[in-house]
DNA sequence: TTAATCTATCGTATATTTACGATGAACGAT
DNA sequence: ATCGTTCATCGTAAATATACGATAGATTAA
C-alpha cells in the first residue's frame, strides 16, 4: 500500500478495504474456500493444496488471521485453521449493503 | 503485490482476488459508495469529497475502471463516472458464495 | 533425553502501491 | 487562435507485499 491517509476516512470504510485487502490475493481466496468447504484444517494440508512455500503460506494464514476471517487452533504439534463465521458473515452483511444500492448513469 | 504466482490458481480465484484488490482502499471504498449513492459522477466533485490530490483519485478511478467495477463518460471536457451494475453484481455473487459456506472447528 | 515433525518468524530480493506535483491532451468559450 | 477548465499520465519517493530458504520454538514419539 503505501502512504495510505488512513485517518481521513471513515473507520467503517477503513475496515471494507481491509477485508478486501486480505481477500486480495489468490492463495488466500483458495485458503478460504478449502477452509470453507472444510476439506482440511491443518496448515501442511493446506501447503500441498498450494503452489507456495511453507513460509509463503503461513504469511497468507496470518494476514487472513489478522483481520479475523479465519482462527487458528493448537492440536498437539499441529494447529488447525478455520474461518471465523461471525466475522465472514460480518464482511459479507457490509459488501451486500454497498453492492445492492443502484447506480447512476 | 509483487511476484504473484498467478498463473498457479483458477481463474475464478485470480479474478476473484483482483476484484477485492481494487477494493482494498478506503479512497476506492469511499468512491464506490459515491457513486452508488449517485450524489455525483464527475471527477471533480469527487475530488472535493476526498482528501487525495487530483492524480491520486483518478489513480484509484483507473483501478477501479481496470476491473470493470465503474465505468467513464466522456460529457464535454468533463468525465461522469458511475458504477457498472452487471459487473458489480457478478462480484457480489461470487463473494455471497464464498462466503455463505459453513467453516469447520 | 534425543530425534522427528510441524509451524511461525527472520532476513532478503524484487515488484507493486500510494501519494504528489508537473505536464500533456481535449474541450468549450471568448 | 487563445485561454481557462478538466482530467489522465509521467516521474518519483517512500512504504508494503510476495516469495523463499533458513532458523527457531513447541510438541510428540521413541
Amino acid at each position: 500500500m503505501a502512504v495510505v491517509k488512513t485517518k481521513e476516512f471513515t473507520k467503517e470504510d477503513i475496515w471494507l478495504a481491509d477485508v478486501a485487502k486480505a481477500l486480495s490475493h489468490p492463495a488466500r481466496i483458495r485458503i478460504l474456500k478449502i477452509l470453507t468447504d472444510m476439506e482440511s484444517c491443518m496448515v501442511g494440508n493446506l501447503v500441498d493444496k498450494l503452489p507456495l512455500a511453507q513460509a509463503t503460506v503461513s504469511q497468507h494464514l496470518k494476514e487472513l488471521k489478522r483481520v479475523g476471517l479465519i482462527e487458528g487452533e493448537i492440536d498437539g504439534p499441529k494447529i488447525c485453521y478455520c474461518v471465523n463465521n461471525k466475522n465472514l458473515a460480518k464482511a459479507k452483511a457490509a459488501l451486500d449493503k454497498m453492492f445492492t444500492k443502484i447506480g447512476c448513469c
